[in-house]
DNA sequence: TCTTGCACCTCTAGTCGCTAGAGGATGTAG
DNA sequence: CTACATCCTCTAGCGACTAGAGGTGCAAGA
């Protein structure tokens, strides 16, 4: 039996130590148990646990989001359709964010386009900005 | 010399009413005269500024970059560079941004197409969360 | 005239997901 | 034994608002 210290656990996870005491805080982790002189002693199960946490967060789950995720983890006789609904759920979300951040792109390359490079009462950056009938774009 | 009530530039401008309050409140927007019972009346110009606080705010620059836009618009003889910078900077990070989000998108894509809508003990979605070897698209 | 109801006012606190820092105890290596 | 790293708890801060409490002012209908 090894105990892994907070620090071992962040390094092994990916997730930083603030950030593991935080999980804990919020009921994400379940507290660990403690060493003689109190500090935390995580199990394995820990480890991968924050590590899960880790990856859905990279994936833009929120917490709420991966809280019930980590609940179908736990119990693996549910139907998947919950996991499978947030998953979905969090794809049409990214669709749509990219689909808006590529109307910003566009918007953008032609504010960039139009500068002379002048100074600022020729500038079309300045401009469309302060006038969004200016904008050529149709994002909205 | 008609009267401006925050509720009209609010509509007129397209930011809430608290929203506008707080733009005051940062020094975004210069604090408006006041009427004998004390509400806030506007200008035309203040509509202005606010609905190019919303322009930049949609295009998604910061406060601090929407900031120093405004206070070159507030100088047209200055240089059009550093308006020039902060659309460039901000372009570069929606391009990056576009990119991460198409890397999520087939990571989730492959992650639905792995579930078998059975129990949570064959879902991939779990699985793939839980285990990031499991993770066939490179992106990170 | 009353009263209803809306728009306005200020101020504080909450949101999300951490992150930073204070101030102190403990563990480890030389 | 002395550094120094790591751990502990607690509180406050970030950005950009948003929500709510508690109060004033004003116009229109009964």
């Amino acid at each position: 039996m090894k105990k892994i210290t907070i620090g071992e656990a962040a390094r092994q996870s990916g997730v930083k130590v603030p950030t593991v005491r935080y999980y804990e805080s919020i009921g994400l982790l379940a507290a660990p148990s403690r060493s003689e002189s109190n500090q935390r002693s995580f199990e394995p199960a820990d480890i991968s646990r924050l590590a899960f946490i880790r990856h859905a967060r990279e994936l833009g789950f929120e917490i709420e989001a991966i809280r019930t995720l980590l609940t179908l983890q736990d119990d693996p006789h549910q139907s998947c359709a919950s996991a499978d609904a947030i998953a979905k759920a969090r794809l049409i979300e990214v669709e749509q964010r990219i689909r808006s951040l590529m109307a910003l792109k566009a918007e953008l390359e032609i504010m960039m386009d139009g500068c002379g490079h002048g100074r600022v009462d020729q500038c079309r950056v300045i401009e469309v900005l302060a006038d969004h009938g200016q904008c050529t774009h149709p994002h909205h």
